[in-house]
DNA sequence: TCACTATATCAGC
DNA sequence: GCTGATATAGTGA
């Protein structure tokens, strides 16, 4: 645990329901080009949902790789999390991403 | 200190 | 337009 990993779940924390956001969003709320080491820190959350790293994604909108997409079956669970909130998930790709895609001020 | 990583971007084809 | 390789930042061992 680390000052980068509170400051990326505090970013990713302001996420509302029904939004995704990417990494490089998260990356640039924090002035930082490290890309992998936000979803690093995602991953390693020790927290409960007050971390939705479910809502991060891909620049493309699609969700992260977590151990391939083989093992997608864990990141299934949060796609059916996300589905419940509104976020629909279309062969791995977020549905509407460029519209439910929330940008940090 | 070295290597790996839940990415992004640029270049090449 | 798609695929491959490189760049960057941080953590863990």
């Amino acid at each position: 645990m680390s000052k980068f990993d509170e400051l990326v779940w505090n970013k990713m924390r302001r996420i509302p329901r029904g939004r995704v956001t990417t990494y490089k969003q998260l990356a640039n709320a924090i002035n930082t080009r490290a890309y992998r080491a936000v979803g690093n820190a995602c991953k390693r959350n020790p927290y409960s949902p007050e971390v939705p790293c479910h809502r991060v994604v891909k620049s493309d909108g699609r969700i992260g790789g977590f151990g391939g997409e083989m093992s997608g079956q864990r990141v299934m669970k949060k796609i059916s999390m996300l589905k419940r909130e509104g976020v629909h998930v279309k062969d791995g790709k977020v549905v509407e991403f460029n519209k439910k895609l929330f940008k940090f001020r």
